[in-house]
DNA sequence: AGCAAATATGCATTAGTATGCAACTATGCA
DNA sequence: TGCATAGTTGCATACTAATGCATATTTGCT
């Protein structure tokens, strides 16, 4: 699917939902590419969330995929100015309660434990992710 | 509402419908503002429909109102650099099929129509509505 | 006051989206 | 060949959004 092919609305519905938007702040700001249990481990989302969300960010053309083994790397689309600009936007967006800055935090310190540049292990946060679910349903 | 206190994801979210990106893309290539009844007459869509897009448009901080009499002209949000970065990228959006470009050229030729640069008629393309509206429905 | 015109909205219907659970596929390694 | 692990997906459910119709509101004008 040619970029050009993807409408404009297809696009900003991908970027419309809060958790996607966290995939694509983390990739705009550190320029990194990363494995589903890298996003796991950063965002603290169920790994099934985070991989329909990641096929919904792929089909708007705004993600690019590379499998190697058993990992899948995931990294911005950046061929068209287009999605530059795009990325500049998202990356001026406001952060006022800081959780995307916390995204990052986990994300790098996830990124300590890759070996040779490449991720080695699966998901490794499972207390903290299984806390962060159990927050969320006991304030809902 | 401060532009801070809307979440990103609003912000996409109301640009996410192809109806609010026609008019967002309208006032971005054109720096004009723009009552209800031109828009009508520009995008050739119901009235009702366009009044509640607009409002969409305005809860996610990306329009603003001046009422003047019984016209009420809205106008592009550029009171940010995050915004006025939004409004470049949708500027340098596709318009394959060069609907975009369609909407711009009727919206010109209403515009000339004004008086001291205001808005002193009502809905004037009604036939072209009522023709676009039926091929829509028949093509469906 | 009363009417006409510009805009806004309540309601019902339809369509689309997000999520959790559980089951599935795919791959590397012993 | 069998198992563990990284990732994907079908299904049921709950929620949210878009639309058309009709009606309401607001304002200027006579």
């Amino acid at each position: 699917m040619h970029i050009l092919d993807i409408k404009p609305e297809t696009v900003f519905q991908a970027l419309s939902e809060s958790t996607r938007l966290r995939i694509m702040r983390l990739l705009c700001v550190t320029g990194e590419e990363a494995c589903l249990c890298e996003f796991v481990d950063a965002l603290l989302e169920p790994q099934y969330k985070l991989s329909r969300h990641i096929k919904i960010l792929k089909q708007a053309g705004l993600l690019s995929t590379l499998k190697d083994g058993r990992w899948v790397y995931h990294r911005l689309v950046t061929s068209s100015e287009y999605l530059q600009q795009l990325h500049t936007s998202i990356i001026m967006m406001t952060d006022y309660e800081g959780f995307y800055q916390e995204d990052i935090k986990r994300f790098n310190q996830r990124m300590f434990i890759r070996e040779s540049g490449r991720c080695r292990v699966g998901v490794q946060n499972t207390k903290l992710l299984e806390d962060n679910i159990k927050n969320k349903t006991d304030r809902s």
